[in-house]
RNA sequence: GCCGCGUUCGUCUAGCCUGGCCUAGGACACUGCUCUUUCAAGGCAGCGACACGGGUUCAAAUCCCGUACGCGGUACCA
């Protein structure tokens, strides 16, 4: 049974990065008809934001991502946020310590930053709490046990250390990256237990990870470095590893990690969130995440989460970080607004009308709008941003259209008012409109642009837009006749 | 610094495991043409890459070694 977990803290919003790795945990899952798991880990109380993990349900429910079991949605081996679960580590700490694996650290973090500051001045430049140092420290390895006891009976704050092995190599296999190994005299006496009585992530995800019956963990290179951690852990419990699964990193155009700050700086949406916000189609901004970092093995590009999920897998995941090319994203919204019934986009439409104060507008005229506006807006709030003549008349004609009304304009633009007002209300459609113009092209022996476009500055204001006679025709003979009228004095 | 991981067009990638079919394919972006009532979209075309150096081999983008560069980690953060 295939059953992957999500396990953000709850620091902030979800940002891209996360989604992506939900997505591939997503996807893993749903190949295999597996279980889908969403964990918080919020072992560090004091960076907990409040309201995060609702950010995180909620943009993991809009992407279309939802988990089989988390918080709301208990199973069986809830609870789902680790500071729930705090007294389940006790258990296994006490087991480590016993089997001198793990041992009690007293140290205080100033003679820690001693430590540290002694080991530098002798020439190491990255002093560690290892297999070395420990052994000049206050902890339960070098001090009489009866001052151990005293010091726990008296409640004495302390942690418990991982005792990492002197010289062991440690080796696992990552499905991304093949056969990965580390010499244990690198590592650290990690942190298991804070003093706060927390767990860290390198306990509480172990931990978890074995009683969720998790599978396989699918996370960020940024982990891999501190995964040989993780395996002395299992090994020490007595533990199957899960398979080990790092993806490439997102990077941020300029280099690097994409931060927060960078994706800023960049002038790239960095949470969920802002992309919903921004209303994307989270479709999409899915479609779009799924290829950095993974390709289906051929040339297709636009693939639905039905068709992500029967092809992907973990061999096809790239090793190496994939820039964020935000450009791109913006095409694959406009292919997936391209195929939106204007039906499916009537709700957000409406709502971006009222934003602009085009609130008495009746669903059947917004959907005559749509159709005409989709295939060129990149994203749906453009379809009333680009299209705002079809709710007020234009305040001014734009600079670049007025320049499009040339001397002969009026004549042409008298003609055409001249026979369109024969045209009745009912007939007032897109190919009789057009017909007139054709007409008059035939009459006057111009080109068809000479009558269309001085039209299209009138009812619109602009020098561009959608298809003309459909856009005069939905705006009505009366409407359409006063604004071209009116630019008739304005601008012949 | 140390440890680990990586390196194919500007960007995302196919090809690499199982060397010859690669004159290295596709997509985004860019440029031009085309279509057209405009701007887009669409169609067509162009630009554009195997990091470098050594091996191995009849043959290397593909296998091996080294160098350079990039990224990640190096916390009582995850």
């Amino acid at each position: 049974m295939v059953r992957v977990r999500f396990a953000p803290s709850p620091t902030g919003k979800l940002h891209i990065g996360g989604l992506r790795t939900a997505l591939y945990n997503f996807l893993y899952a749903r190949h295999h008809d597996g279980d889908f798991i969403l964990r918080i880990e919020d072992t560090d109380q004091t960076r907990k934001k409040e309201g995060a993990v609702q950010d995180i349900i909620d943009a993991l429910h809009w992407a279309g991502l939802d988990f089989d079991e988390g918080p709301g949605k208990e199973g069986d081996v809830g609870p789902y946020y680790q500071s729930e679960r705090k007294d389940l580590y006790k258990k296994y700490v006490d087991q480590l310590i016993e089997q001198d694996h793990a041992y009690y650290a007293f140290d205080t973090s100033e003679e820690i930053d001693q430590m540290r500051e002694r080991l530098k001045k002798s020439g190491n430049p990255s002093p560690k709490y290892d297999s070395i140092t420990r052994q000049s420290m206050k902890n339960s390895l070098t001090m009489p046990q009866d001052e151990v006891e005293r010091k726990l009976e008296n409640g004495d704050e302390y942690v418990v250390r991982l005792k990492v092995p002197r010289r062991e190599t440690i080796r696992f296999e990552d499905e991304v990256r093949g056969y990965v190994s580390f010499e244990s005299k690198g590592l650290d006496d990690q942190v298991l237990l804070k003093s706060d009585g927390m767990p860290t992530y390198h306990l509480a995800n172990v931990v978890d990870d074995h009683l969720m019956n998790i599978s396989h963990v699918i996370r960020g290179e940024e982990w891999l470095s501190s995964t040989p951690k993780h395996m002395l852990l299992y090994e020490y419990l007595g533990w199957e590893p899960p398979v080990m699964a790092h993806l490439p990193l997102i990077m941020s155009p300029s280099g690097g990690k994409l931060s927060k700050r960078k994706a800023e700086q960049e002038g790239i949406p960095i949470n969920t969130v802002d992309y919903r916000e921004l209303d994307y189609e989270p479709e999409a901004l899915i479609n779009f995440l799924a290829m950095l970092g993974w390709s289906p093995g051929d040339d297709r590009e636009i693939l639905s989460l039905d068709e992500l999920t029967e092809e992907f897998s973990l061999e096809r995941i790239n090793k190496s970080g994939a820039v964020f090319n935000y450009k791109k994203l913006n095409w694959y919204n406009e292919q997936y607004m391209k195929e939106k019934s204007p039906e499916a986009l009537l709700d957000r439409v409406r709502e971006d009308a009222a934003e602009f104060g085009f609130d008495e507008v009746s669903d059947d005229y917004l959907l005559q709008i749509i159709p005409l506006m989709q295939e060129r807006a990149t994203r749906v709030p453009e379809i009333i941003e680009e299209g705002r003549f079809f709710f007020e008349e234009p305040e001014e004609y734009d600079e670049q259209a007025i320049k499009k009304w040339k001397d002969d304009s009026d004549e042409l633009v008298k003609r055409f008012l001249e026979k369109v007002e024969q045209i009745s209300e009912t007939e007032f459609e897109a190919a009789n409109i057009k017909q007139a113009v054709k007409e008059i092209t035939d009459e006057k022996g111009v080109g068809f642009g000479k009558v269309a476009m001085p039209l299209r500055v009138a009812v619109t204001g602009q020098g561009y837009g959608p298809d003309l006679f459909p856009t005069i025709e939905v705006l009505g003979k009366e409407t359409a006749l006063d604004r071209i009228r009116r630019a008739l004095q304005e601008l012949g």
